[in-house]
DNA sequence: GTAGCGTTCATACGCGTGTTTCAATTCATG
DNA sequence: CATGAATTGAAACACGCGTATGAACGCTAC
């Protein structure tokens, strides 16, 4: 309305924009290409390279758009409640600060619950450009979050801590992205709609452990034990048989199988 | 020696499925190129679809290849343990048998620590291909490992249950396909090196937690209502600016910063 | 009304992909 | 040695991709 489009009837911005979106959400940055956005939003093919000047800014602009506000929330946040408590804050709660800004513009402005699968898909594309775009804009908070989490959990090593987090992260991503979730959300509160602090509890609950477990517990040397049995069962009943490709026998074990398998049985 | 190549001297073959690994484990199904795959076996372009036939069937053989063995001794496995255990066996244990076996593989044959990153980039991997290919061969012993896990679990219920597993196989996944995971298991056994029990122990006891921890606990419910407390605290400071694009302001959250963060700070 | 800017359109370029074709080569067998 | 099947080789195919070009259109302002 103000800078751009002074002459021009065009919300073709726009519709780029949502398409864009939209398309990233199902198939991620490979699987969208330019003559199916365009074809999706009803534009041109040349009308991305004009409007914006390539793909990738394109993106960057759908990112930028969706992201700024939420990190910038999360900061926000954080800062807040380190000030209201300066005895510390405990690694639950600080996970708690990564996902409440989520959770409130996932259902509270436009685009509705696609925001929370566009988040788990931007955490996990493989394309280099997505990993690029968000290790460099996303470098600060990072460390603050890490330190928040440092604090909180000053019994484990910074090394187990940055493996700890990964391993969260690459949790939650994948659970977002995948288009089960919103099947599994739904299958779990059968029913009665299920609250969405409560959901965001849930999932806290399932993430924190992950971090808040004990380091280097007397447990693990006894795992290890149970570990190193199992294996010797392994070893007497295979052996080797070195060059021998299997070529059939193909029951196997398959991937995200289990939600089907559990939504089916029961 | 056998049936194929009676004449010809060629191991163009295995080359082909050597590369073929090498390049899928280095960047996923999409980055793999034929030409990129025949100019590093040394082979000419129409090798691949000599031999094989297709793109898709190169890849099928090399999955064929290393999954197949190393699924049919986790079930065999889980079988064995069933019969020795009648009294049910702790999900943990449940969970090495999805683990002791890789790492047998892995560290036994050829090939080496590469096999594990095999396993992580085949289960993250987003073609639809190397997808389907999974959903069609591990469907039954998906099945058998959801059962041992529901029995060593009943308090959940297999809603929840999928989730979980769910959950724990895509942060599983996650960790191996990365690159980083050399690094870190480097940088966390820095000196000496650590023991593959030591190290198989302490992926179980982060994912463990994920499938163990407790359903609909009480302290649940004090987080839904820290939370709510969390969001009162967004919902005051922001309040939906609405409509204004922020284009600056791009100091944000950053994905798996957090490993080099915490490599570099000590 | 016509000049000029913003926007759309059809079209084409160069590149990389998987696949195909067909001639050249290799080599055990008759 | 010659036959013929197995294998390799170089080139081309059709397709989809991101990008670039230049003409046509719509509208506002002089």
């Amino acid at each position: 309305m103000s800078t751009s489009q002074r002459h021009g009837h065009s919300d073709t911005r726009k519709r780029l924009l949502e398409a864009t979106e939209w398309l990233f959400i199902e198939g991620g940055y490979e699987a969208m290409s330019l003559r199916h956005i365009t074809a999706r939003a009803g534009a041109n093919l040349a009308a991305v390279n004009y409007h914006f000047g390539s793909k990738e800014a394109l993106m960057q602009e759908v990112l930028t758009q969706r992201l700024d506000r939420l990190n910038r929330e999360r900061l926000q946040l954080l800062s807040v409640c380190e000030q209201e408590n300066p005895g510390g804050l405990d690694a639950t709660t600080v996970l708690g600060m990564l996902f409440v800004p989520a959770f409130r513009l996932s259902h509270g402005s436009t685009s509705g619950p696609a925001f929370m699968r566009l988040l788990g898909r931007v955490y996990s594309d493989p394309s280099p450009f997505i990993r690029s775009y968000l290790q460099e804009h996303y470098r600060p908070i990072s460390g603050r979050f890490f330190e928040a989490f440092s604090r909180a959990l000053p019994a484990l090593p910074r090394h187990e801590l940055g493996l700890r987090l990964h391993f969260a992260l690459k949790a939650l991503s994948g659970m977002l992205a995948g288009e089960d979730m919103q099947e599994l959300i739904a299958s779990i509160s059968k029913g009665e709609a299920i609250n969405d602090a409560e959901l965001l509890a849930r999932l806290i609950s399932l993430i924190s452990p992950i971090l808040t477990a004990p380091f280097g517990n007397p447990e693990q040397t006894q795992l290890i034990d149970r570990v190193l049995q199992l294996d010797h069962h392994t070893a007497v009943t295979s052996e080797e048989p070195a060059a021998t490709p299997p070529h059939e026998a193909r029951d196997l074990l398959g991937d995200q199988q289990w939600i089907k398998e559990g939504r089916l049985a029961s």
